[in-house]
DNA sequence: CTTTTTCGTATCGACCCGATACTAATACCG
DNA sequence: CGGTATTAGTATCGGGTCGATACGAAAAAG
């Protein structure tokens, strides 16, 4: 996959690393948008990672724009160049193709068990579980578009509860 | 994972590649222990594998000599030091626990479809498709401890089927 | 016995990555 | 309040990865 991920970039000269990042990117909500979450999410340091978007941002592939009400932290959102680069280039499709003769029914299950271990894994070594709201402990269904966080309070929308959120919290079926 | 074959690494200040490295040496059985080889399982350049050789040569980590027979071919293999540091690294454990709390059957059933789908990943690409001799299309049965090996002719032990062929072959179950 | 191909190495430049030191903004606490 | 501590992010430096290119030596092809 990483071999996959060297070929999707080596177009514009772009390393693996910058590729997640840009994909996590596409996919982060509106608390994870940041370098910091970014540097969790990729397990590399802040430094580093601060690297990495003075690169992508050069390139006009993200943008950063300072937050309203803590002006320490920076914002991150892929610009429409990012975008239209991501949609592409399609780093994951040849993966996706490689699961082309394989039953949903048995995705489904790889998935769900894939999405304990790595569950399991970050709880393991105290880092961030990254998830979307939809399966994590603090959304509250409000509406069938509507949902809320019970952590932050704030309302979200249907589409975000599919995002990726930094301060996911796993439902607790038994985390022995 | 990549963060824990950092963590696993970052003692001996070994870069992950530098795990992966010795963890395919580990495993390759004699047609397999070769730079070429792990260029091609890394999905590295050989002129990148060589620099990465140079430096566990170094450490004292693999040892090199040439192939008898063809003197252009240099054969790997870890050294006492190698294999006790990868013992006492143990780069996948965390890996393994993580699945602790996963029945045998769901991680079988995940398992097969992973490998399932790697393998029609490397088809697609061209590239080799790494296994172990004993579900590879090649391997003849010989005794309960003896198997043959259809396309080089020798004789493989038990054990040796366990490990990573560079010329695997898999099964023919409608590779559509 | 050439010519070509193959396996591996050497060198160079671009870049990744962590460590350290730093700035600026916020939080804490008496 | 006011000073200290903490936090988000950046800047800089050095070691190391990685691919491209060029190269050498052995084997294969003709």
């Amino acid at each position: 996959m990483r071999t996959e991920l060297r070929k999707s970039g080596v177009e514009e000269s772009l390393q693996p690393v910058h590729l997640q990042a840009l994909m996590y990117l596409a996919r982060a909500n509106r608390y994870s948008n940041t370098p910091q979450a970014l540097a969790e999410y990729l397990g590399l340091t802040k430094g580093t990672v601060s690297q990495t978007l003075l690169l992508l941002d050069r390139r006009g592939l993200v943008e950063r724009f300072e937050d309203d009400i803590d002006r320490r932290v920076v914002r991150l959102r892929l610009s429409t160049v990012g975008e239209q680069f991501l949609s592409d280039s399609q780093p994951t499709l040849s993966w996706a193709n490689a699961t082309r003769n394989i039953s949903p029914n048995r995705i489904r299950n790889a998935v769900s068990a894939l999405r304990e271990a790595l569950t399991q894994l970050q709880l393991d070594n105290e880092g961030s579980t990254f998830g979307a709201c939809n399966s994590c402990r603090q959304c509250q269904r409000l509406s069938q578009r509507v949902s809320r966080c019970g952590l932050m309070g704030d309302r979200i929308s249907g589409p975000e509860t599919r995002k990726i959120c930094w301060f996911f919290e796993p439902k607790t079926e038994e985390v022995a």
